[in-house]
DNA sequence: CCATCCTACTTGTCTAGACAAGCTGACGCA
DNA sequence: TGCGTCAGCTTGTCTAGACAAGTAGGATGG
């Protein structure tokens, strides 16, 4: 690495110094929204450094969603009027394990069954083909965190019914049996059904989150599922930082 | 550009080349997630491209979290057994109008208020500071939407009162004023309050979407936003793919 | 007046080589 | 046996130059 000699703190490398100050004059509104920003050249010059660098430092500046670039046009200052953020919806116990709880799930249905006309459409089969059903609680600490209500393509994860939920998760065992293709997910609030109540010990109709998620692989549907969550127990939260 | 001269396709630059090789091969498999995948030297071998090339396509990979790279080990394919992606949070106001519906909000308070202690100490100020605060419902199609519960720092957005938030939105009005630095939210479910349920034509303690937001500059808390959503009626929806 | 061409500027991408720095395992020595 | 050294792999980064291609505006010709 090149070694710009400085004293005491975290020397950064070129391409980073000039995101940094690209960063910092977007933050103080130098450059208004849709203004434009200088050209690789200008930075070239300034930063004595190769069009390369410069290169590097305003294309992770896009990607980021920090400035938009046109060939012929230039770089412009991006409209930040759009908070958009990575959320990770994780597996559910390693994220107990990552917060250094203890997890334990509660098989209540691990079975293969007909499936109804919405079903087996929304999972690309035939009606009334088979498919897999779980419905396993998670608990944090002995708490009911999520009840997990989980249709499986049978043909993606001939031996999803075999493994032992008490000790690995759908998720993990659908990770390994089938690669990720495509995902989808939806949150909302809903309240809670009188099976949910019951199993996730509060009472019907209270307030839950809920992400509805389906998976793909190129071309099928590997599974459906529904993750519902006492409300003022969990939250999903995010950071934006540009 | 290099012309890979090709028929009748959409001809990718060698770097897309080599990632889209390297997301096949994911997709299908071929490595396992935690397995070795090919260096840099191997891949310019097989693609006879510079490394500076496969490079590229390498750290590309990376920051879409596909493959985790450590230096003098080599490049592993990644876990993907969390589901990351990307959630904008957007202003409702151009959500609405993006769906081609009609958007109207009604004003319910705007005001300069004396912050109690919690609120300044969140929005770092003194107690009983000055603040602004303003309870706006968004309605789609006259249909309530969003109720918009907002505190705002005067230090950052001193004309935020003099704002027609019927014509404008809260947001739109911080940002043209002030350069956002980092953000933090959270989604959860809650039953509406009286008040909430009121404003969003609802029952009581219906479940409800509440996303809670907080703004910052480089230094200072610009505002502090409750938005709650009347659960069936709202979605956060994202899409997850490599 | 209008269409066309040309030029200057912009970003998009590739190359071949270089040095830095982290990791691993083999080798030699006490 | 135990330990340090070093070679050989890996990724991380920078350079100087090159050509391609999109855009805008001015000059030119009809």
């Amino acid at each position: 690495m090149v070694s710009t000699a400085s004293a005491g703190a975290a020397r950064l490398a070129p391409y980073a110094l000039v995101k940094q100050f690209l960063k910092d004059g977007l933050a103080a509104g130098q450059w208004a929204p849709g203004a434009l920003m200088p050209s690789e050249a200008e930075l070239v010059a300034r930063f004595q450094v190769s069009r390369m660098t410069v290169n590097r430092a305003l294309r992770e500046l896009q990607t980021d969603g920090l400035v938009q670039r046109s060939q012929g046009l230039g770089t412009f200052a991006a409209q930040l009027d759009k908070v958009s953020s990575t959320l990770t919806i994780r597996d559910l116990h390693a994220e107990i394990e990552a917060r250094g709880h203890q997890h334990h799930a509660v098989v209540h249905l691990q079975r293969s069954e007909k499936a109804p006309a919405a079903l087996a459409l929304r999972l690309g089969l035939a009606t009334g083909a088979r498919v897999f059903h779980t419905l396993i609680v998670h608990h944090e600490n002995g708490l009911p965190l999520q009840c997990e209500d989980r249709y499986v393509n049978p043909a993606c994860a001939p031996g999803y019914l075999l493994a032992d939920f008490t000790r690995t998760t759908p998720t993990r065992v659908l990770f390994e049996t089938t690669a990720l293709w495509r995902a989808h997910y939806a949150i909302e609030a809903a309240p809670a059904s009188a099976d949910e109540a019951r199993l996730l010990g509060v009472a019907v109709g209270e307030a839950c989150l809920v992400i509805t998620r389906s998976t793909h692989t190129r071309d099928a549907t590997i599974t459906l599922a529904r993750l519902v969550h006492p409300g003022q127990r969990y939250q999903l939260q995010g950071d934006f930082q540009p």
